[in-house]
DNA sequence: ATAAAAATTTAGACTAGCCTAAATTTTTAG
DNA sequence: CTAAAAATTTAGGCTAGTCTAAATTTTTAT
């Protein structure tokens, strides 16, 4: 059985293994933990330990299967907390993250499944992410970067890569949400933002900080959550 | 802000002072947390230092009125909880209490007050007990206990202050379920046990153990929960 | 190729919560 | 009223998770 600290730990190593691909390295993930590297290698050895990660001195992390399986449990429940808390309890996608980080360390299976199929066994999570499968799989999604869109093109908003309230915030301010469909009127060369037109309404502007963390599908297809 | 630990002393405290009236022991204590004596004394020590008990060395313990408020939200949690567990998820109510004592220190005053709208504001949890107001108030119902009604009494299964899992499936086993009517058929004096006649259904016998855990009121309330 | 910089680990220390064993205080019984 | 029993506290120690400062390894840049 692992701690809370131990499952975060997990959940974190998985995130970062998936960003930039590759070993996790021990200053990512103090960042991330908002922790200092020392504590962030005594921890590495305990997982070790537990065999839940492999793990060399110097050489970074990587999840061992039992870990990846663990982590994705956490995540499974994490997402499935964040639906309750937008469909069921009416919260607003800018502020379940940090109640469902608590939530998703409550282990019960049952408790698990029941919640899944309470909620109708959702695909995704208020903010595009997919929900892992009870067995274990996270389903690939094939999504591009708004940012790497070409002029003209028409796509559809599935996804955000950043969870924070500002950016969500700014993000239902633009009456960007998820679902909407985007369609690229222009592309600044000098600092790669972009003018994008909102399903056939209004016209704004988004900087490429912000183009950079929207996920978008060409193919026109049925949107995940609203 | 209040560890799990601590919030778990506090809702003991509570309800220990409650049962027996006054002063609550260290054993007492010890015995309820399922740790030792010193661990106790430690955690006491603890809570005087931040004014959430009044205590005084081998005198016991007693709630500062801060530290009521706070083991009241903690208990308001769990129930609003069960009630979720129940109700929604379709748990049974011998099901409910490990879950509910995890979920029951996530402290958000949006979730609890999300949660309880959700519920439709329940006066009662899954076991009759009543759900302190968000204001901090614990109603106080004036509930007898079986053990302790006449012969040919006329009352109405409102609670239950055993909460095992094996208690509570013995009930369901007896076709006791909260709300229905309990006449007593008869009263055997040398062990105390009870034969009643539940609704106008099936009569069953009840022994002493069992009946001091049931409460009942006389007056033909409406049901609490179901 | 090597020296400086950056990343990582080790050493030593702290707090929260828990334990056992020993000391102390309160209660109970004769 | 006193001695034994029971309850409680103190002393000393353990683990998880964290920290700072120092040592070590790897990477980067001349
Ligand atoms: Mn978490
Ligand atoms: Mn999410
Ligand atoms: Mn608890
Ligand atoms: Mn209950």
């Amino acid at each position: 059985m692992q701690s809370f600290t131990e499952e975060n730990y997990l959940k974190m190593i998985y995130s970062l293994a998936n960003r930039r691909q590759g070993e996790v390295s021990t200053n990512a993930l103090a960042e991330m933990t908002s922790t200092k590297a020392a504590s962030v290698t005594d921890m590495l050895r305990k997982l070790a330990d537990k065999q839940l990660i492999h793990y060399k001195k110097y050489q970074g992390v990587r999840l061992t299967e039992e870990g990846e399986r663990l982590a994705l449990q956490v995540i499974r429940r994490h997402r499935l907390w964040e639906v309750f808390l937008v469909q069921k309890l009416g919260f607003g996608w800018d502020e379940v993250h940090d109640i469902a980080e608590e939530l998703e360390h409550i282990r019960s299976e049952d408790l698990v499944a029941r919640l899944d199929t309470y909620l109708g066994c959702p695909q995704f999570d208020p903010h595009g992410d997919p929900i892992p499968t009870p067995a274990g799989q996270m389903p690939e999604m094939g999504y591009r970067k708004l940012s790497e869109v070409a002029m003209g093109e028409d796509v559809c908003l599935m996804a955000v890569l950043e969870h924070s309230t500002e950016f969500l915030k700014h993000l239902d301010h633009s009456n960007l949400t998820l679902g909407c469909s985007i369609t690229v009127n222009e592309i600044n060369t000098f600092d790669k933002s972009v003018l994008v037109q909102i399903g056939t309404g209004r016209t704004v502007f988004i900087s490429h900080e912000v183009a950079k963390n929207l996920l978008v599908d060409s193919r026109q297809s049925v949107v995940a959550s609203h």
